[in-house]
DNA sequence: GCGAGATGGTACACTGATGTTCCACTTTGG
DNA sequence: CCAAAGTGGAACATCAGTGTACCATCTCGC
C-alpha cells in the first residue's frame, strides 16, 4: 500500500488513521504494563481485536513497529534539542525537556522484555546514547561538565532521571508541568545548597 | 514448618539452604527479565521444576515471596543507613550505598508487573517512600538540601538513580566499585562544574 | 443504489506456560 | 543399615493468549 511506514506522518485515510490510534495506544499499554494482551491493547485502542490483527498480524511485529516508532520519535526529540548550538547546559536542558515530552514512547522502549537483547533495537539505541555522550563530552571538554564522572554514567543518569520523571508524573507525584524543570534542576545542580550546608 | 520464614536467616537444614538458592536465582532472573518462565527459574536455581512448585506452588506464591524478600532487605538497607545521624548528606550518601548494594533486589521490586498495583506492595512502598521523604525533608529544613524541589521529587529521583546505576553496572559501562559513587555525586552535586561556566 | 474498503464478532486450532500427580532415586540422620 | 526427607523427571490436564478464517455490517465515493 505505502512505500514507507511511520517516516511521514501525514494521514492518508481512514486506514492510517486507525494505524495511529493502534500505535498510541498500544505504546500507552504496554509502557505500562508489558504483560497486557493483544485484546487490551485493542480494546484501549478502541479497535477490534481481528483489526489489530489486520495490521499487525504477529505481537512481535507491533512491538517492533512500536518500537520503530519510538525510536524515530527519540530522534526527533534529540534532533529538535539543538545539542550543537550554545552552552552545553542549556543543551541539556533542551534535551531532557524533549525527551520527557516523548512520555509514553520513550517509557516503552525501556520496559518492553522482548526488546533487550533485541540487535536492531542495540544499534539504535548505540546511537541515541553516542550523540547524548557526546553533548556530555563537549560540556566537559568547555568545562561546564564535571570531568569526575564518566560520560557514559551520565548518560546513563539523563535516561534514568527521565524514566523517573514519567514515573513521577504518572503517580501523580509530580504535575506534569513541572516535571522536566525538577529533573533538569536535579541533574545540573543537584540537591546541594551552594552555599555547602546547613545554617539554621 | 517453621514459624516464620524470611524473618532470620539462619539456614535451619537443607530445604532451606534450598529455599534461599530459589530465592537469591528468581529474583536475578525476574529482575533481568520479568516474562521469564518458571523452568528457567527453577533452571538458574539449578533445581527441578517439579522442587520449585514443592517450595512455592504459584507464580503468584513465589513472585510475593521474593518481593517480601525484597522489601525485608530494603528495610534493612535503610536501617543500616542510619539516616537520622549526622548530615542529612552524608546520610543520603550511606543510603545510596546501601541501596545499589541491594542489586537485584530493588529492581526486582520495580520491575515485575504483577506488583504494579498489588495493595499490600504499595503500603510496603509507601513506609518506605515515607522514610527516605523525611530524610529529605531534615536535609531541606537544615538548610542542606535546596527547598526548591519537592521532598517526593527528590525521593523519586533516589529511586531512579539506583536503578539507572544498577543498569550501568549490568551493561558494564560503569565497574560495580564505582556506581555508587558516581550516583550519589551526580544527586548531590549535580554535573554542573562548581565555578560555573567554561573558562577554556 | 452499489461495489470497494474497512471493520467487528464469532469460532476454531494451536501453542507454551502452568500446576498436579506419581514414582524412582539420593541423601541424611538416627 | 534403614526410614524419612528431599529431589528430579515424566506424564498429564488445563488454560490463557495467540493467530487464522469466515461472515455480517457499515460507510464511503461514485
Amino acid at each position: 500500500m505505502k512505500v514507507r511506514e511511520g517516516i511521514d506522518t501525514t494521514p492518508r485515510g481512514p486506514a492510517d488513521r486507525t494505524r495511529r490510534a493502534i500505535i498510541n495506544a498500544a505504546t500507552g499499554v504496554l509502557a505500562r504494563d508489558s504483560t497486557a494482551s493483544l485484546g487490551d491493547v485493542a480494546r484501549a485502542a478502541g479497535v477490534g481485536r481481528t483489526t489489530l490483527h489486520r495490521y499487525y498480524p504477529d505481537r512481535a511485529t507491533l512491538v517492533r513497529a512500536l518500537a520503530e516508532e519510538a525510536f524515530h520519535a527519540t530522534e526527533l526529540a534529540i534532533g529538535a534539542s539543538t545539542l550543537d548550538e550554545g552552552p552545553a547546559s542549556d543543551a541539556l536542558r533542551r534535551l531532557l525537556y524533549e525527551m520527557i515530552a516523548l512520555g509514553d514512547r520513550f517509557v516503552f522502549l525501556l520496559r518492553e522484555p522482548s526488546l533487550a537483547d533485541d540487535p536492531q533495537v542495540d544499534a539504535a539505541e548505540a546511537r541515541t546514547t553516542a550523540v547524548i555522550c557526546g553533548l556530555i563530552a563537549r560540556g566537559q571538554s568547555s568545562g561546564e561538565f564535571t570531568s569526575e564522572l564518566p560520560a557514559a554514567w551520565i548518560a546513563e543518569a539523563v535516561g534514568s532521571l527521565v524514566y523517573g520523571a514519567w514515573v513521577a508524573m504518572e503517580s501523580g507525584t509530580v504535575p506534569r508541568a513541572n516535571a522536566a524543570r525538577f529533573a533538569a534542576a536535579t541533574l545540573l545542580g543537584g540537591i546541594l545548597t551552594s552555599d555547602g550546608s546547613g545554617a539554621t
